[in-house]
DNA sequence: TTATAAATGTGCGTATAACGAACATTTTAT
DNA sequence: ATAAAATGTTCGTTATACGCACATTTATAA
């Protein structure tokens, strides 16, 4: 992939990717679990690790190796040197106070969806949801709404890579359904998430775009499925998206 | 520092460096500004940013690179990876729910905390908080009810370090008054910082013990200062974070 | 507009950082 | 108790990353 890159430092892409080995399905690694999951040898993941533990990344209790808050640092980097979470804050928190629910700006990266902000007076919507947090974009309305924005070349890379998971049986899995959805989003200029990626998680979203038309971020209101009818989400939550829109795109 | 040290990767270290380079004041770092502030020399610094621009983490408008949402994925890695701020969660909004407030978990992590989780029914205090945030442990009571469990020699070395900002008129500045609060914390199991931090801005804060006795995590309300007097947060507040401390502890 | 300062891109020779294989030892699982 | 898996270490090797020097470009100041 990156072999023969001039200026290129393989070893800060190997220990990056040790890194984000980590993950819920395997919280603690081994040496040999590491070195799998990275396909490097033994030895290698090994000293990426120690290395990780001497920087106060990672700490191990002899033979299994964990991540510590410092990696939040790293993130954190990313969060404090760039202006547009502030910036957004007071238009997703207004959103939030307007809807009587939770909103939220997402960035696409790859093919997941990140969290970027989230309205600070939220109610309980889904289990878990802070900055940082990633959802496949394949079934997310925040995802199809910045999708539909891409260039063809990048929806087809998108859909080539794509292993879409059955979250719940309302998920798309058809790489044609899921393509569809998005084309349907790009006509909308908006989509709906009805219980694709959790059951009782319903979700509208817009595209946001920056000065030069680009689309990198999407705003969405996100509820129990209960509470309201994606034809009411539709008449009702969608204009204050597309007002809180319109507000923050005079700021980028 | 690491030098002659064996199975260390300098490289990553150095990468890292150069992401957590990026801050509020410098969100935007050319070639030349990233070599002055890691150290290491133009070509080096140069060859880091390309390659983190070529894995997706930075990207560059030809001279200025600037990091990405992809970042968080490394801090994700962490948050993804450990149980604690899930099982936490549950404890965490309930103190939020009995006290009306905004509850929070926290590391310390040299001389800051590190947000790890806060109640997700949350009124508005601060301008912005979220998991990942970071403030000085010295003028917060979090900082201190931690730091007050850790080693004598931990705490030197934590206050010889020490550069204290003043960011408030409250704020104590004074190595030894600073050591004083730490020891009081001690003491009392608790503490509390009456607008150090930031004006309005009032929190009351206790450690939290691992299952080995342990103390690397605080709990803390945090409130609008004219909402409550100091002796009504010990009368009121306390009760309740001890409550959900005692709880939180038999799960870890 | 011009001069100066700052920043940058690149090539290339060099040093050592990182590699990986092999082997002995330890830990874990059956 | 045995087998499987994991680990720690050594050491020769390779190629990664370095850094300097120089030419070029860009930004800033006058």
């Amino acid at each position: 992939m990156t072999d023969d890159i001039k200026d290129h430092v393989g070893s800060l892409e190997k220990g990056l990717a040790v890194i984000a080995a980590f993950d819920g399905a395997t919280p603690r690694l081994n040496v040999a679990q590491a070195a799998r999951k990275t396909g490097l040898t033994r030895a290698s993941a090994r000293r990426y690790l120690l290395t990780l533990a001497r920087l106060g990344y990672a700490e191990s209790n002899g033979r299994q190796f964990q991540l510590t808050p410092r990696v939040l640092r790293l993130g954190y980097a990313y969060l404090s040197s760039t202006p547009l979470p502030k910036i957004a804050q007071p238009i997703v928190d207004q959103i939030g106070e307007r809807t009587g629910e939770v909103a939220s700006l997402a960035a696409l990266e790859n093919d997941e969806v990140v969290f970027l902000g989230h309205s600070t007076t939220r109610r309980l919507v889904s289990a878990s949801t802070s900055v940082g947090l990633r959802f496949s974009a394949h079934c997310t309305a925040l995802g199809r709404v910045i999708l539909a924005a891409q260039s063809e070349a990048d929806v087809a890379r998108f859909l080539a890579d794509l292993q879409p998971e059955k979250l719940t049986p309302h998920t798309r899995t058809s790489v044609t359904d899921i393509h569809a959805a998005i084309i349907q989003a790009g006509r909308d200029g908006f989509s709906v998430s009805d219980q694709e990626l959790e059951i009782g998680l319903r979700s509208i979203a817009v595209p946001v775009s920056d000065s030069h038309g680009r689309v990198k971020l999407g705003l969405a209101v996100s509820l129990q499925a209960g509470r309201m009818s994606v034809a009411d989400m539709i008449a009702n939550i969608l204009p204050v998206l597309r007002a809180g829109r319109a507000e923050l795109e005079t700021m980028l």
